[in-house]
DNA sequence: TGGGTTTACTAAACCAGTTTACGAGGCATG
DNA sequence: CATGCCTCGTAAACTGGTTTAGTAAACCCA
C-alpha cells in the first residue's frame, strides 16, 4: 500500500489509451473530450487510484500551494488563535500552511524566511513583535507575495494588516477616566514600535489629553511582564491604574502582584489587550481590548489568496480591523490612599 | 530581485565551467573534488547565490523534510504548546511542518491525511480525540512513518506517544482521597476512548478502590464542559468532587459554575488535567494534573526523525511519558452539608 | 472537389534537480 | 610496453507532472 500503490500519469495514459498530455489535460479541465474517451480516463483513474505526484505538479507550475506563517511563538494563545484562523481559511481554498516560531530573534526570522523562500511558497504571513534589521525587511521583500501582520516591519513593501490600536488605547483610556483614573502606568512592547506608539497615544486620547503616567516597555513576554511589574512597584509613581499590552505580559504581571500581595482591582486597576486567554476566570476578571484575531488569520489568507497584487499600490495598503473592549472586574475607582505595597508575604506558588 | 533572481544548478555548471551532474554531487557531498575545481564551484555558487530548486529536490528524492501535524485543534493551548514544541524540535534539524487542524471530524481527518501522504511528507504526527473510523487507521498504515499521539487509534500499526494517563488518574484521586472526597465525578472524553478509561482506572486506584460516582463524557471542548456541567448540575447526585479531563472542559464547566453560584472548592472540589492554561490565575487557582506536553512534542519529532524504523517491533511503542499533579487551591475537604445550588442570580458575562 | 474549419488528440520541450554508468587521462607495476 | 587502477569527471536517464505547437481526420460549404 505505500511504494507499489503509486502510479504516475504515464500509467493512466497506458491504461486509457491516449497520451500523457491529454489525460493532464482533461484532468485540469482544460480540454473537451467525447464521452467515450472522458470514459476511459475515468476509469484508469479510478482503478489506478492515480493520485498527481505534488512534487512534480509544483515543479511544473512552479508554485507550491503552501503559505509560510513567520511569527514569534506558536505557544502563545494569540498567534495560536492566528494560526487556527490561517489554517481554516487555507485549507478550505486547498492550501497549505507551515509554521515557523522565531521567538522575535532576528536570526530565526532570517533563517524562516530563507527557508520558506527556497521553498517557493505562494504567500508569506510575517509577524513579529520587535524591530527586525533591515535584512528582515529586505528579504521579506523578496517575496511575490507577503502580507505583514500585526506589527510593522521597516522598510518592507507590503500590505499591513492589524487591530486598530489606537482605537484600543482609546477605549482603554475611556474606560479608566469613566472610573475615575487619572494617572495611568503603560505596560508593553518599546515605545518605537507602532502598535505601542499608537496605542499609547490612544491612550491619551481616550484620557482627555492626559499622557500616560509611565511606561514600562521590553517585549511581549510573561517573563518580561514579571521584570516590568517588578520595576513599576519598586517606583511607586503615582499611577492608580494599568494597561498591560498583551495577555502574555499580563500573566508576568499578575504573577508578581500575588507574589506581593498586591491587589486588583483594590490598588491598582488593570486593562489587558489581546483578550484571547481565559481572562473572565481570572481572579479577578480582566477587562480587555480585545483583538479580532481570527478576522486577521482569515483577512490575511484572503489578501494573500485573492489581493490584487498586480497593482503596485496593494503593497502599501493598511487595513485595521475594529477592536472592542471586554468589561470586567479589574476596573474600579482609585483609592484615595496612598498606596503601599502590603507585605503580604504568603508564599504563593509561581508559574 | 524575485524572477531575475534565481539561478538553477545549470547556471552554477556553466559559471565553474563543469557539468551540472558535478556541481550536484560535490555539493551533496558525494564527490570529493581537487581544490581548484571546488574552489570555482564554490566561488560560482556564492557569485550566483544558487539555491536549490526545493520541487525539483523533492521531486527527484522523493520526499519532502516536512513533517505533518495533524490535530484537533491548533488554538486549544494544549494543540498549540505540542506543535510549538514539534516545531521547535524540527526546525533545529532542518525540517519543515505543515498544519492541519480536523475538529475532531472524520472527514477532516481523511482529508489531511490524503493531503498529507500526496505530499509524500517524511513523517506524520497524528493527534486525535475520538474513535475514527478504520479508513483513519489504513490511511495512517500508508505513510513510511507515522506517530500517533496523546490517544489511541484502533488498527493504526505506528509506535504511540502519550502521557502516562493512568498515572494522572492516581495523582488526582490520592489528592482527592486525602482531602477526604469518597464520591468523584468524573467529566471528560469517551469511556472507549484509552486516554479516559486509563484516567478512570488509575483514579479509582487512587481512591483506594472507590469507582468514580458518575461520569459525564463527550469530546475535549470548553461547548463539552458547559453541557457535562450542567447534566452534573441537573443530576445532583452524591459526588463532593469533579475529575474534568482537559483545560478545555474546564474552561467550559468553570463557566456554568459561575453562572449557577457554584463555588470551587466549597461546594466542589475540583482537578484539571492538562495544566496549560493560566490555571494558577483563575478563581480559585485549580489544581490540575500536567501533561508533559513539551516533552511530547520534542519525542515525536525525535522518534520520526531519528526512530529506528527498519524494525517491525518499533511501530509496536508504546511510549508513556509521566505527569505530575500541581497542587493548587480547588481541592478542599468536602462539606458536610448537603449541596444545594443556591441561585446566585447575578448576572455575569458568559465567555 | 478543393479549401477552410473544427474536432480530437499527440510529440516533445520544459521545470530543476539526482543518480547510474561509464570514460579519458595519468600513474605505477610487472 | 601493455595492463590495470585510480582520479576526475561527464552524458544521459530519471523523477512526474504541464504546456506549446502542431497534425491527422472528419466535416462543412460553395
Amino acid at each position: 500500500m505505500k511504494e507499489k500503490g503509486r502510479h504516475s500519469l504515464k500509467d493512466v495514459a497506458r491504461a486509457a489509451e491516449v497520451s500523457v498530455a491529454t489525460v493532464s489535460r482533461y484532468l485540469n479541465g482544460q480540454l473537451e473530450l467525447p464521452a467515450a474517451t472522458r470514459d476511459r480516463i475515468d476509469e484508469a483513474v479510478r482503478r489506478l487510484d492515480y493520485r498527481p505526484n505534488p512534487h512534480a505538479r509544483r515543479l511544473s507550475l512552479g508554485r507550491s500551494d503552501t503559505l509560510a506563517l513567520i511569527l514569534p511563538d506558536i505557544a502563545n494563545p494569540f498567534f495560536a488563535r492566528l494560526a487556527a484562523a490561517m489554517e481554516q481559511a487555507a485549507a478550505s481554498r486547498g492550501v497549505m500552511v507551515t509554521l515557523h516560531a522565531t521567538l522575535n530573534r532576528a536570526e530565526r526570522e532570517l533563517a524562516a524566511l530563507d527557508l520558506a523562500s527556497r521553498n517557493h511558497v505562494d504567500g508569506l504571513v510575517f509577524v513579529t513583535n520587535h524591530m527586525p534589521p533591515p535584512e528582515v525587511a529586505a528579504l521579506i521583500n523578496g517575496f511575490p507575495r507577503a502580507v505583514i501582520l500585526d506589527e510593522d516591519v521597516q522598510g518592507a513593501v507590503a500590505p499591513r494588516l492589524m487591530c486598530d490600536n489606537e482605537m484600543g488605547g482609546v477605549l482603554a483610556g475611556q474606560a479608566l477616566w469613566r472610573a475615575g483614573h487619572r494617572q495611568v502606568a503603560y505596560i508593553g512592547g518599546r515605545e518605537d514600535l507602532f502598535s505601542t506608539s499608537a496605542r499609547l497615544s490612544g491612550l491619551k486620547r481616550g484620557m482627555e489629553g492626559i499622557a500616560p503616567a509611565s511606561s514600562y516597555v521590553h517585549d511581549h513576554a510573561a517573563a518580561s511582564g514579571r521584570d516590568l511589574a517588578q520595576r513599576f512597584l519598586h517606583d511607586g509613581g503615582e499611577a492608580t491604574a494599568l494597561f498591560v499590552g498583551s495577555d502574555e505580559l499580563l500573566v508576568g504581571v499578575l504573577d508578581v502582584f500575588r507574589e506581593r500581595g498586591v491587589r486588583v482591582p483594590d490598588d491598582y486597576s488593570l486593562i489587558s489587550f489581546d483578550n484571547v486567554r481565559s481572562l473572565h476566570l481570572f481572579d479577578p476578571a480582566i477587562t480587555a481590548v480585545e483583538q479580532p484575531v481570527d478576522s486577521l488569520g482569515r483577512r490575511a489568507v484572503e489578501l494573500l489568496l485573492e489581493g490584487d497584487w498586480d497593482t503596485p499600490s496593494f503593497r502599501q495598503t493598511l487595513e485595521l480591523l475594529p477592536v472592542t473592549l471586554v468589561e470586567r472586574a479589574s476596573v474600579r475607582a482609585p483609592a484615595n490612599n496612598n498606596k503601599s505595597v502590603r507585605p503580604h508575604n504568603q508564599q504563593r506558588e509561581k508559574q
